[in-house]
RNA sequence: GGGCUCGUAGUGUAGCGGUUAACACGCCUCCCUGUCACGGAGGAGAUCGCCGGUUCGAUCCCGGUCGGGCCCG
């Protein structure tokens, strides 16, 4: 359940979003734990840069290590000694990101496994199934995600849009079904995803039709898939006054600074990315002044600062210096990729905790 | 002293009588948005040990020379 507590002239508004496991102030952003893990990184570290969410895969956990597995280990907070929120990626994504190894049809979504070669159903009642399992506290509808390509998009746009509100109606279902005899305050919560890509109508009619459904939040999908800047905000900014105030708004997989900023602005609430971790893990990092530094590069051979000097995040505040940082990437030690995560984690929960 | 073998980018290796000499690693720069991802894309870098010969043409063939390695005395 949402609570707006406060709104901002800016179109930024600060609330609580209350889920079975905590308590949670928004807005803020989840670091992404695919496989039940931030990369290299432990829960209370991850936690330590202020996050207080998760995000899992739905996808990736049921090949490995198996939704039945992590129930009988105790559930995914159990298993991961993550005891605050989690909220569980569909697998819709994956009908994108995998789009080369996947085909869809009404039922659902075939997988192939590229490491196994094995085939996988995932059907919107399926992911509903393996969510509850895992013990997720903030599960996703299962949605059909479209990329940009100009000849196919409007046809194509237009088919997912429509099968993604069908498979939501027919997640709600399924979500209703297994969850009856659970008590409301230990239900899960369940989020509705609309899709339109960069295409205003039909934009406006997958927000309105996900509102008017029983979820507890509306997650904004489709955006950050290669479009340009210009178009992603203005696609926010035309969504904004669509939104119900009295539910979440979850803009899926942005994290780039600027556009967290922008999208807070415009009534969101919720983010999540694997820019922070993934970048970090590459050697790119945010600093003070929308700056984007590698620290893989030469000019930090003998440079003795730290990563940014305003920053209050471990490595900056240990006294690691951007020459041993570097030197950590060039002789492949993670430990390089795991401080660089953990000041670009601190980094985006510094602008939620400003924003709050 | 005799025989054999090797010498090509920072390193390890390909290669072939014929236009810009290949590959891996390393190096340099950029990229990454609901994670197939310690990943991806570009780039710099070699007078092919040296001298001479054969040839229309030599990194490649021949001779010499220098350097490394192995074997026999």
């Amino acid at each position: 359940m949402f609570q707006e507590a406060k709104s901002h002239p800016n179109g930024a508004r600060a609330g609580l979003l209350k889920t079975r496991a905590a308590t949670i102030n928004t807005p803020f952003f989840m670091p992404v734990a695919t496989r039940g893990a931030v990369k290299g990184l432990e829960p209370g570290e991850v936690k330590a840069t202020g996050a207080e969410v998760l995000l899992a895969n739905t996808y990736h956990l049921h090949l490995a290590p198996g939704e039945t597995q992590v129930r009988q280990l105790g559930g995914l907070h159990q298993f991961a000694r993550w005891p605050g929120p989690i909220l569980t990626d569909s697998g819709g994504f994956q009908v994108f990101s995998l789009s080369h190894v996947r085909k869809i049809t009404e039922e659902g979504v075939i997988f192939k496994d590229p490491a196994s070669g094995l085939q996988t159903l995932i059907t919107p009642e399926k992911s509903m199934r393996i969510q509850l399992d895992l013990g997720s506290d903030i599960i996703m509808a299962f949605d059909d995600l479209t990329g940009l390509d100009p000849k196919k998009a409007k046809v194509r746009e237009e088919e997912a849009v429509e099968r993604t509100h069908r498979w939501l109606l027919r997640c709600i279902k399924e979500f209703k079904r297994l969850t009856a005899k659970t008590p409301k305050a230990k239900r899960p919560l369940l989020f509705g995803i609309a899709q339109g890509g960069l295409n205003k109508e039909l934009r406006r009619q997958s927000v309105e039709f996900v509102q008017s459904t029983e979820v507890d939040g509306l997650g904004i999908g489709g955006l950050s898939v290669g479009e340009g800047t210009k178009e992603m905000h203005a696609m926010l900014k035309f969504l904004a006054p669509l939104y119900d105030p009295s539910k979440i708004h979850y803009l899926m997989g942005v994290g780039e600074p600027n556009n967290m900023r922008y999208a807070i602005e415009q009534g969101i609430d919720i983010f999540d990315c694997v820019l922070p971790t993934r970048n970090g893990r590459h050697g790119s990092v945010w600093i003070s002044g929308e700056k984007k530094l590698n620290l893989k590069n030469t000019s930090h051979l003998t440079d003795t600062d730290p990563i940014d000097k305003a920053c209050d995040c471990y490595a900056c505040q240990q006294g690691y210096t951007r020459a041993y940082i570097r030197h950590l990437f060039k002789v492949n030690d993670p430990l390089g990729g795991k401080l660089a995560s953990l000041h670009n984690l601190r980094y985006l929960q510094r602008i939620c905790e400003r924003y709050r």
